[in-house]
DNA sequence: GTCTATAGCAGGATAGAC
DNA sequence: GTCTATCCTGCTATAGAC
């Protein structure tokens, strides 16, 4: 009953995640996230001081170890070959994202919640850019540099790491309209689809930097 | 002073249109909105009988207008060419989408109300694809079809669509974490940039379809 | 550390005067 | 059509018992 604190902290942070992933800061109410976390209303006040700063703890305790680990599953994959390919390294991405160390729950969250920062920035942000995703793109941009052609400026290649990192978020979170678009739903063949698209389109849009322009 | 009435109804229209699409469903309330309209928090009630009724009207009487209008903007650059190649049509795409009819402050409420609107699909989203998103790909895939090599599934051709406009939009939605990373701010220079590089990159992942599988 | 109870306020909606 | 005044619900946050 000593360590029941530290229980109920936990609870909270991983119930308020799924809600605000759901449904938003601003649509999620306490009540709501202590009901689901079988703990009474002044919890949160408590643990946290107040429903932004749990809001806030969501990222940094959860979000970012999330992000991590996705980071690692990729270097992982990576790092047995010392110059991969360009496509070595789109696979890796792709499936560090859509296959990687997470659940499908926990990448459903975790992208949604990241989504939701992105549409109305907070001061969860800059953590996310700063911790996470800068590092990231800075990996993968060391990897693919040495692919690249001569002449190909920085920025160009950034745009293109973040393009892939776009179709692939984009399949996660447009998922209503893909099911709506396509008939299909996330079941495992056509999740195995997705990823084989993602890695195919992005691998042909960055291989444009090895190859001389067109025209 | 007779039509004080209409003009009432559209300034609320456009205002909520904005607010909404900044903070949410949830994030706003008829307060805020009736004070940016210059108007009663009872309008709101009077012409649309509530918020939820106000938010189903915005994106009837002004997202699926804005939606008709980046269609034909497209339909209108291809149709010069009657068989157009997929460079063409392509490019033509991310225009509408980028460059098209919207100011800079319409295209970026249009992307926003519907990410918020996949993120949790609610009652606008069957309009939104039903009415503007599924004819908007029929279209496309009726311009592509007939330059893609045979053994290619329709699936796969709707996959390589549905990841060039989210590769268009992400750079909009994404836009703050696009500035941290790059450094750059969306002034005309980056925004073209942006087009160059969404049409080259998309255009290259859609062309593997006209090629043999790699391997 | 957890709970009950409640303060204090902001939200959507409505009735009725004009 | 518009406005004022108000109802009532639900919210966050806190005080204080256990």
């Amino acid at each position: 009953m000593s360590d029941h604190g530290e229980n109920t902290r936990q609870r909270l942070l991983e119930h308020a995640e799924k809600l605000f992933a759901e449904k938003g800061f601003a649509g999620v109410s306490v009540r709501e996230i202590t009901a689901m976390a079988g703990c009474n209303l002044a919890a949160v006040n408590y643990h946290f001081g107040g429903k932004q700063k749990l809001y806030l703890a969501v990222f940094r305790e959860r979000w970012a170890k999330r992000g991590y680990k996705v980071g690692q599953s990729f270097m992982q994959a990576i790092e047995c070959s010392q110059k991969p390919a360009i496509e070595e390294v789109v696979s890796a991405m792709a499936k560090a994202f859509i296959q990687g160390p997470l659940t499908d729950s926990e990448r459903r969250i975790h992208i949604q919640l990241m989504q939701r920062e992105l549409s109305d920035p907070g001061e969860a942000l800059d953590m996310i850019v700063g911790e996470v995703m800068r590092p990231f793109i800075r990996q993968l941009t060391e990897l693919i540099e040495p692919r690249i052609k001569r002449g190909v400026s920085r920025q160009r290649l950034e745009l293109n790491i973040l393009s892939i990192i776009g179709v692939t978020l984009y399949f996660f979170l447009a998922r209503p309209v893909v099911e709506r678009i396509t008939g299909k739903t996330y079941d495992g063949k056509f999740k195995s689809d997705l990823v084989s698209h993602i890695t195919n389109f992005s691998m042909h849009g960055i291989q444009a930097l090895t190859m001389e322009e067109r025209k």
